[in-house]
DNA sequence: GATGAATGAGTTTTCATTCAT
DNA sequence: TATGAATGAAAACTCATTCAT
């Protein structure tokens, strides 16, 4: 009678249980932090957490599916409007940098603790090569509509493209982090949007 | 008479153990590397190895300072030929994609450990920083003379058009390690030259 | 339903650590005996252990707190009594010897341990003068009290003498473990009781 | 041809060695001074240290060896004068007190890095007891003296008066170190000497 | 299911001693 | 004889995971 309220009920309870652990892991790293410090954080029981999660591992594959979700859902509608492809880009690139200065320095640092682990552990990467695709795709079929509507040069290699502007965006994403350097980000943003608009309009 | 050992010999010590050290970092991660891999690996012994570094991260910064100079040094060489700006720039390109191409996917993810590494721990963040100022401040330079020079545009803002073509190169190494994907280089140096190009020029 | 254990449970517990690592410590010393020693003497896992003690240290520190309480009761009680103040050192004496004879060599040394800890840690020593002021203060008084009563010297310094008197004990104490003298516990007494009172009283 | 000229080098460097150890013993105690440390202060190489002592133990032991003759001698000296008994006790009681005040906190320390080592090791012990049966027998001596004389009580117990007296000296010092008592010697020195003259005379 | 006490292999690091030079 | 690099056993402590209740 009850399996559906349970199973809601489950879900819930897993979602305290990755909101505790994504915090940590953010604020202190995956391997500094404790299954006694998730415990702490969450109010679970450590029984419970491995009721829910088979291990501290599993926990971080979990929050790893779910970290690309965020925006992507965003980008996505995004795509289905009616403008020209140039358009679309610049208006990805505000969402991304919009994000980016919003987005403190944890969920940077998360997001290279899923580099990481992608870059060792199969189902891990499997995982993030689905996301990065997805936005791959999604700007590489931004970059061919441009093309074919005669936007862009022809000679355009949409995939690759795309690759790179994903990648410009994960690296400075990284510098940030990295570096502690004080971005500009407007500036950065505007000088890479006029870049890539020269770069790629015919 | 003595077993003081010349500095040279020193050096070569710490040198194989640093090499030992990479090898297992590399493979199987800091956090995964136990001192006792490394005493098996390098054929050193426990104390021999604390002799020579005063910790396992000690060792870890050892090799992240060492890491960088590798390719910097051609990259300086080439900054110095009278050639115009755009040139240098694809030659700099040019650099950077052989030693991608070449370079296995062991060494990217020991980039990427740095990478965590530098967000979390203060010193190797100063030095991160200060390894991606040099690279930063060289290509800087390079379109400061080309603006200059009158082949780039204007309105061109050096500092982040160089901050953004380092995290691009960057960016493309983690998705080459963190997705598996097999990109095919050549494709992706002249998607990035030629948008670049005219990205930029006047 | 759950392993919540009582509080009684956990005190028992911690006692059987406390009792093995007295055993150990006393027999071997402090820093003779490890982790390990106590982990096979006690019955119990590390893990278990450093459950309840969180360093070898705070182990040793709780040991020292209890090592007081033992004969302080007794001691006490005795204050309370209606008597002359020259009888009540003389029950005190009575006391001390007879717990001096019936204890071990371990017992001894195990002060020693904690002189030691005392003359070095700071929060051990805070601890051991606490100990020590509590019999100093509760001898002083007594002779205090002889004096007003006109038993004992107007000119005692009752709290130098307290504080001497203490020193003797813990002295023969010592020079018991330290030289492994048969002592004769008796005629020591008689010899310091005798004395005594030939000195201070009028 | 030499061996009188290198057999006093070689007490001259073991003399060295001692010094250096017993700064650091009684600074940081047996246990927590390391070789390294014993080289460092020392001067001397690892292997010269272990070509005059055949183990930090040894060193320590030697230590202990010479920690009695340093008050001894003017103890003895003392003895040899003609007066009366309780004059002489005075004067050791003058002796010792001096010393008390002059000597750190480093020296009683030391002590009891001694006595705990003597409660535990036979030879140590063995060595530990002579010299403290050195001093007893001399006091005993002098009580001896002083009941024959007729200036003190017939029925004192010599030995046992002695081993009282030698036990609270080393109380006292212990106190000292254990405790960070801020004693007025002065007094302390006082309150003992007038309790014991009233206590053993006439 | 939920709990959290218990486990114990595994971690980094130290240090007395040896020995090739 | 002097040196100090090298050794490696042993130390204190951690922590993901299990399981009796």
């Amino acid at each position: 009678m009850s399996p559906k309220v349970s199973e809601e009920h489950r879900m819930m309870m897993q979602e305290k249980i990755l909101a505790a652990s994504m915090t940590l892991f953010s604020r202190k790293g995956f391997h500094e932090t404790s299954m006694d410090d998730i415990v702490k954080e969450s109010g679970f029981s450590k029984g419970a957490i491995y009721g829910y999660f088979k291990s501290k591992e599993d926990l971080f594959f979990e929050l790893q599916k779910r970290s690309a979700t965020l925006s992507l859902n965003e980008l996505k509608s995004m795509v289905s409007q009616e403008e020209a492809a140039i358009a679309k880009l610049e208006r990805a690139a505000d969402l991304v940098f919009a994000s980016m200065c919003e987005v403190s320095d944890e969920v940077c640092r998360m997001d290279l603790e899923f580099q990481l682990a992608s870059s060792r552990m199969p189902n891990m990467r499997t995982e993030f090569k689905k996301q990065q695709m997805v936005i791959i795709t999604l700007l590489s079929d931004i970059i061919t509509e441009g093309i074919e509507a005669g936007e862009f040069r022809k000679d355009l290699d949409a995939d690759n493209i795309a690759a790179i502007l994903v990648s410009t965006i994960g690296g400075l994403s990284n510098l940030l982090v990295t570096t502690g350097m004080s971005l500009d980000w407007d500036k950065i943003k505007s000088a890479l949007v006029s870049t890539v608009r020269y770069g790629i309009m015919r």
